[in-house]
DNA sequence: GCATATGGAGAACGATCGTTCTCCAATGGC
DNA sequence: GCCATTGGAGAACGATCGTTCTCCATATGC
């Protein structure tokens, strides 16, 4: 077999396992079973379980930026865009085995032992505020309607995972169409009172 | 000593310890080392470590909501009430240990694989979300308003996490006190358009 | 004062886990 | 055909962890 799809394949048994269950619930044994990618030569692909735990968190970072980036992208207009990053989540949260943000998952388990781990969360949520953020500056809105939905976007993602329900991405969509008109330019122009 | 200081004992070196390392980073060993009650003893107050972990938990979320409701009872009104609660989570968020929701954290680590923990992250969760709803309920608001509270103090609660930063409990109070404009009786007197 | 119960210190046990090692089959170059 | 390299299956090793056990000191009831 190829180096670089055992590499591939390592990674998606990576992906469904530590997802799912944890990362320190899932052993390499488990790994090495999912994958079938021997011991021996997962340990010659990663030289620790750290060094594939940061490698999983890169590649699902890159997976979902692009996910959303391509769902976003089909909308036509920029006031679309920023609500169709809520009708993305909704999708996702439908998803059966649903768990969260593995970042955000990973963090609470590991970050404060794991400097690595928590570089990775910082990393992942600073790119998706960043993200929103070129969406709201593109719809003439201020930057402070991108923390603002970004809050909202955290929210329903822990929220969706604990109660296992895609709702809170309506419920967040909706502050967030709420928000954007209170930011638009014509509320703006008015002071409020 | 008596049993339920050392019982006591025990629990607050589980509060330090699990809240600041993750559940599984920290050792029974270390448990009897911070609070000074032998092995012995630990094991016939706590059967196991899932009861501990879960009596860790259940203390943890009636301190956390005794803390809060008496900071926002002292306020004179229904909407300051509810600015409040942002305020105190700014405090909370401020704390140099702060390290995110114990229950987000614990979900995340054991959630998948102990339904103890992810039905005490629901308690946890579904307690704030009522409380929420009574202070809206109180101000004449609309329930879909606390839904959208929740999310925002949810994510503040996350992201002040990952960056260390109590930013995030600013930013979802700003939020909030826009969203409670949108949903006050004036505006939804006259509809939106 | 003595028997009995209680608790402390820490060794010990069994399981699990990350990692490495052994042994052997297969493959490819010459 | 032979040898050197690679990889597979899984045993083995060392560490850690949850839990229990041993041994001994202390205290309490009579």
């Amino acid at each position: 077999m190829d180096r670089e799809t055992a590499r591939q394949q390592v990674l998606d048994a990576a992906q469904q396992l530590f997802y799912s269950r944890g990362i320190q619930a899932v052993g390499m044994d488990a790994v090495r079973n999912a994958s079938g990618v021997s011991l021996k030569r997962l340990y010659q692909l990663f030289p620790s379980k750290d060094e594939l735990v940061l490698e999983f968190l890169q590649q699902r970072d890159s997976r979902w930026q692009r996910a959303l980036a391509d769902y976003v992208a089909a909308q036509p207009g920029p006031e679309e865009r920023i609500s169709a990053v809520f009708d993305w989540l909704y999708q996702w949260f439908s998803e059966p085995d649903y768990r969260g943000c593995a970042f955000i998952n990973s963090f609470g388990e590991l970050g404060a032992v794991s400097p690595g781990v928590a570089e990775q969360a910082r990393q992942h949520k600073r790119a998706f505020h960043d993200y929103l953020a070129r969406l709201v500056t593109a719809s003439g809105r201020p930057a402070e309607l991108a923390d603002q939905l970004a809050l909202l976007a955290e929210g329903a993602i822990t929220t969706s995972a604990i109660f296992h329900t895609p709702e809170p991405a309506r419920q967040a969509g909706d502050a967030a169409r709420l928000l954007m008109r209170t930011h638009s330019d014509s509320d703006l122009a008015k002071p409020p009172r």
